[in-house]
DNA sequence: AATTAACGCTTTGTATACAAACAGTCAATG
DNA sequence: CATTGACTGTTTGTATACAAAGCGTTAATT
């Protein structure tokens, strides 16, 4: 298997976590791979920010409170940009993109039960392909480049396992007015839209982190 | 000497043409180093775009004008920002860094000699450091990793070798404007500067990439 | 008892050797 | 004449071996 996508997937699935120190010859042991092809895949890891370099080797990047609000600020300004051109340059081709992928976001949504994980790795699946439609109909491949990077911090944290319904469904809400808006080439209706929606994603990841740190407290206290 | 620095200044400095295939021996006997470190600095290239992948090894990418125009939409958008928020966070200490680099921004312009190489490099340099000040001043470390990768681009084009005289006096009133702004904690005037100068920057790598279009229609018909 | 020096172990950095994939060429055949 | 097939040389992908740098532990000396 392609070490770069293996590492990558084991940090945001949590197996690999925040300050845990990543040995090459681990790795190398764990994909039966030899040290070089394991070497690559981190530098490529650390040039995205994913992994910081040690004095020794590299570990897993522990991002703070403080990461996630720059990093959403970042991803709002972009991904509300690209809403705004979306709106502008869309062709019939791409409100069919964002349709279709809206359309299966929401059957996804009305088929979840809580705590079902694959019925959670299938929403944030569709979503992400309603994301990527309107990011691609922006028509600067640049910006997708640097949303890439931007989108999968947050991953980190698995918060949407706690996805209440009805966050959901207020998550639809919002989707169906960004998708009407690029249709309608409202392009500041599309920015404003989006830009909200995101920061509405980042409440609940915070809130989420919230919810973790209290749970440490709590394994702190038992230890005494 | 590091082969990342190396070959990235390398094709900066236009040693390494677009379009140019990367071969791994070749690049490994230049720097006297064996293909292993050779191919952890492509890899990192690689993930930062300034070299795409082949079908065999990497060649280095060539940036069409549209290239240009979306990546530079792109910084109005990061820089833009950077500098709003820098007006609602700067520190005495900021502004104190901005003041320094502009200074020397401004005799460096002051020095100038037409085509004159080491004062020009010594120009970009202290431009770089000014924006570098403002940058850092807003508080997003997140807002640096990106652009630092945006900021590259245009630079394989060397078209500040071309600059003249008036369009660095032009600049440098510019960013003082934008240092008052921010001083003034005047966020949204810092954010509008800002944008229009790098506009200004991008009509400029614009116009040269028109000379070297007409240069390279002239070298072919010399060819008939 | 504390501090430091030295030793050894672990882990990374680099080189090299080998395997496999691909590109180009030349020849054979329809 | 064109098309296909096999061969060969070149280049990348992977493994392994070796060198060097850190870290911890232990022992010796003050």
């Amino acid at each position: 298997m392609d070490a770069y996508k293996y590492i990558k997937e084991a940090i945001i699935h949590g197996k690999y976590e925040p300050g845990m120190r990543l040995g090459e010859e681990s790795l190398a042991k764990e994909l039966s791979l030899s040290r070089t092809p394991i070497r690559e895949a981190i530098k490529q890891l650390e040039s995205e920010g994913l992994v910081i370099p040690l004095k020794r080797g590299v570990s897993v990047r522990n991002f703070t409170r403080e990461d996630i609000q720059q990093i959403y600020d970042l991803r709002t300004l972009l991904e509300g940009y690209a809403a705004s051109q979306a709106a502008l340059h869309r062709t019939e081709e791409d409100i069919e993109n964002m349709k279709e992928a809206n359309s299966r976001y929401e059957e996804a949504i009305e088929r979840y039960k809580e705590a079902d994980l694959d019925s959670i790795k299938e929403i944030v699946n569709f979503n992400q392909q309603f994301h990527e439609a309107i990011i691609s109909a922006c028509n600067n491949p640049h910006i997708y480049f640097h949303l890439s990077k931007v989108v999968v911090v947050p991953l980190v944290f698995r918060s949407f396992y706690w996805y209440e319904s009805f966050e959901l469904k207020r998550s639809l809400e919002v989707h169906k007015t960004i998708l009407s808006s690029i249709q309608n080439q409202d392009s500041e209706r599309a920015r404003v839209a989006m830009t909200e929606h995101i920061y509405q994603g980042r409440d609940q990841v915070l809130a989420h982190l919230e919810e973790i740190k209290k749970i440490h407290v709590l394994k702190e206290d038992t230890h005494d």
